[in-house]
DNA sequence: CCACGGATTGGCT
DNA sequence: GCCAATCCGTGGA
């Protein structure tokens, strides 16, 4: 896929991420995400991510209240909210809802779709992979981070504009859709808020 | 196959 | 000072 045949697609829009966060979830499933790094196009398609439902969810950074760090998260739906975890890794979000809403959706995994030397360069040195290793290249928050060079630099990216963006694809139906709970976090610990697609070999577990 | 622990920074109590 | 929306390697069954 050519930077020109990704600009023929449409783009998701400002009106896409304004709404509610699980509606929103939901229907990222199956869309491509892209990043585009001077002309070079990486992409993956969504299969796994989380809902962050804001004060009423003990797990999502914003539960007690603004800071620093959080702050993206408030202003409003379509940016991307990436942090720092574990003293090592990135993670990045999609900020959905209305401003000051605070909530946002973890990006868990993604099936590549372009670029993948460059992903296999950023996260095994190498532009050649073994079938184990290309399993292996974006099924996690912190392996897509590292796969598409998302850092700190990314964080309040605008989701509308020409570098991080989404393409619009078809909807995956209810019946291929699984929710369960969300992984590694410590509150909030029986909410269904994960969703993945059913039987999509990248997920990053089951 | 599974369970466990170490890495290593920075956010927040 | 505690511990995190993770990942990877190790060691045992």
């Amino acid at each position: 896929m050519k930077l020109e045949q990704i600009s023929l697609q449409n783009k998701l829009t400002g009106k896409f991420y304004t709404r509610n966060v699980h509606t929103v979830a939901k229907e990222l499933l199956g869309k491509i995400f892209v990043r585009n790094i001077a002309g070079e196009i990486l992409a993956g398609k969504i299969v796994e991510l989380e809902a962050y439902d804001g004060k009423i969810d003990e797990a999502a950074h914003t539960f007690r209240g603004k800071t620093k760090r959080n702050e993206v998260m408030y202003k409003g739906g379509g940016l991307l909210y990436v942090y720092f975890t574990y003293g090592m890794h990135f993670c990045c979000n999609v900020v959905t809802g209305k401003k000051d809403e605070g909530k946002a959706i973890l990006i868990r995994a993604l099936e590549p779709v372009e670029g993948i030397i460059t992903m296999s360069s950023n996260r095994f040195d190498k532009k050649e992979c073994t079938y184990k290793e290309l399993m292996n290249l974006t099924n996690g928050p912190a392996k897509i981070c590292e796969a598409f060079g998302i850092k700190r630099e990314q964080n309040g990216v605008d989701l509308c504009g020409d570098e991080i963006f989404i393409l619009e694809a078809p909807k995956i139906i209810k019946s291929s859709i699984t929710a369960s709970t969300r992984i590694g976090i410590k509150k909030s610990v029986n909410l269904p808020w994960r969703y993945y697609i059913k039987n999509n070999p990248f997920i990053s577990r089951k």
